[in-house]
DNA sequence: TGCTTGATTTTGTGATCACACTGACGGACA
DNA sequence: TGTCCGTCAGTGTGATCACAAAATCAAGCA
């Protein structure tokens, strides 16, 4: 009971369940590996098994966890040519959308772009790592939101999904940097209306960050 | 207890019930629209709610079913525009593992397919709907798995998942015997090591099966 | 006849409990 | 001292129950 995390907002349990474990996921706040139990997630989140449950169950069926043999759920432990693949991924999905969602792109679109971009060469700076993920996806999200794609959209935030808790790995890189730079490469050529410069920059952006980690 | 469907194999109950559904499913068993409850699945396959909310849980993780607000579980009803998304995600990824699987295809596997495809032939010749659904998916799987992609392929049969209910209206299009050709030209590039050949014909072979019905 | 309103049934949700199985720790024997 | 086996705590699984909300149906009113 003491502690308990917050999980606010609104709808049934399982989902804000499901929210609180992929967010923690997502921002790489687990260690690859780590071993989760049923009870120990719900007598922290302050609910039942049941909700808990449930949403391991969508995690697990997006890729976010997996449960080995005998069901004992964890985080999956990512292999090089898995690593690999989630980029390949990413590199087929993310220019696609990044190309469905010029036509639709329009200067307030490119501002809050440029604004995200900013807070991250300043959480780069300052050296927060949270923050640079989060900002980080919300740079990427806001862009691929105007694609109009929702499937699509969904497969590519699975594949984040999968390599989330890798991606604390990635903070030691010295690739957030570099991602500042791609990224105004982006927001130039959404500037210009030049596709085939933005479907580069997108996939150097995309294959940079998670190829550097599989070494 | 009389019309208890038959839910074989090994594995936990809601594994066994996320078998059914899913394979109910792809093969368009399922009215597109329709609505489902969980009390109704559960005395149908003799089990309780409890694993029957998990395996639901699970397929309205992969696309398979939506929840409508209030929790009711129904089958999607696809919008065109939806189509066309689902075929052009297709598009983009069953390229890439047919591509993927070409240097790994060894000559065990295109007699495989071969024999695959003729048995496609027949069974259109037959007018055998469920039959003609399965060997089809068969043939892609089959290629597929040999690209040694796990992440890639669960994408791909996540899309399929997607577009399974509305797969009984391809039925009615003359589309089954453009399949067959398709999957000459597939295997013709694959014997030839024709890989740009091979991307097409796999492209066209997609594209033609979904968009027909998005008009 | 058409629409509203009320009660009733149906449905999803979440908690609790019993059960089977796994994994680990500890003691006894060679 | 090393190995084996039994015990026990811990885990996931599934069934049952109580509850609230939604949908459905019916009767009543205009």
């Amino acid at each position: 009971m003491s502690d308990k995390r917050n999980i606010d907002g609104p709808g049934p349990a399982h989902e804000r369940v499901y929210r609180s474990l992929r967010n923690r996921i997502l921002h790489g706040e687990i260690e690859p590996g780590e071993s989760l139990t049923l009870r120990g997630i719900a007598s922290e989140l302050g609910v039942s098994m049941t909700p808990v449950r449930e949403a391991l169950r969508r995690l697990v069926a997006e890729g976010a966890l997996t449960l080995s043999k005998s069901g004992r759920i964890a985080t999956p432990a990512l292999t090089n040519e898995r690593i690999e693949e989630l980029a390949a991924i990413r590199a087929l999905l993310e220019p696609e959308l990044a190309a469905r969602a010029m036509p639709r792109a329009h200067m307030a679109l490119i501002e809050r772009l440029q604004d995200i971009n900013g807070q991250i060469q300043r959480l780069v700076s300052e050296g927060a790592r949270s923050g640079y993920v989060r900002a980080n996806m919300e740079f990427h999200r806001s862009l691929y939101l105007r694609a109009q794609a929702p499937a699509m959209l969904a497969l590519t935030e699975t594949v984040w999904l999968q390599s989330g808790p890798t991606l604390r790995a990635m903070y030691a890189t010295q690739q957030q940097t570099k991602a500042v730079d791609h990224h105004m490469k982006i927001i130039a050529a959404l500037k210009a209306g030049d596709e085939p410069g933005l479907r580069l920059a997108v996939r150097a952006d995309v294959t940079g960050g998670l190829r550097m980690l599989a070494r």
